[in-house]
DNA sequence: CTTTGTGCAAAGGCTTTGCATGCTT
DNA sequence: AAGCATGCAAAGCCTTTGCACAAAG
């Protein structure tokens, strides 16, 4: 069910490759494609924004890399995390928390299970207000 | 936070927007605008593809929508349901079950009250092979 | 040497915007 | 009658793709 029955063979090690890795490394929160492209110019690596597309998508088949969408409609990525987790995001200034919880897992499989389904994958993400930008505005 | 200080004025009442309104009464899953568009031109109630785009906004600017990023990079949107619930999606044959079970959202509540947030909401999505697209394809 | 990755530029798909017309209020 | 909403088409943006060249194995 989750055996990846088709693992993407080895890629090539090319300068590129490798800088979008590294730089990827550094930086820990979700960033676009084209925030890392220019980061990559700024830094000297530069590198074809094609490439960066092409790079940061089979990075994403080998499952070294987490994809989200912003709300403005850029894929968001960031350098993997080998753990499965979800996100809680202030809709106010975008701070974003990591959380992990097996319930929600075990939930998820049951439900579906229950209902037939195999193969099960989910998407959660949690909204809300963080305790900084809920301070009152008014006084 | 959560007071709307900018109620947008009431827009007009519109066939265009009145048959936009009613369709998304009638599903209540996600559906992109395009698949809307398409819906409400097979429905006859014809609505040009801008304004459909236009309509949506503003209905998710009035809180009477809730929207959605698909993983292919469309928005999706939903008539703000009532019942809050979740679903559970085939990602072969594409049918929907809507499940709902209140363990989530206490989790989803104490999660984000653990880390300081407030006014919280939550999305949530399972996919998988329903029993029906798991039969075996050969023979 | 062969195969795969890179760059550039063109093409694609979804969404937004400008402007004249029609409908709501 | 006045003003906002609609339609159409053009423009914008992010992302993908075609093709020739360069680099990796």
């Amino acid at each position: 069910m989750s055996s990846p029955d088709t693992v993407p063979p080895a890629r090539r090690q090319t300068r590129q490759r490798t800088a979008v890795l590294e730089l990827l490394d550094e930086l820990d929160g979700f960033r676009s494609a084209q925030d890392l492209h220019s980061l990559l110019r700024e830094r000297g690596d530069s590198v074809g924004l094609a490439t960066v597309y092409r790079t940061l998508q089979s990075l994403v088949d080998e499952g070294r890399l987490d994809v989200l969408r912003s709300p403005d409609g850029e894929a968001a990525y960031r350098s993997c995390s080998p753990s499965h987790h979800h996100h809680l995001v202030c809709r106010s200034c975008g701070r974003t928390v990591e959380v992990s919880d097996p319930p929600v897992e075990r939930w998820a499989a049951r439900i579906a299970a229950e209902h037939g389904f195999a193969d099960v994958q989910h998407e959660l993400e949690v909204f809300g207000t963080c305790g900084s930008c809920a301070a009152p505005p008014g006084r």
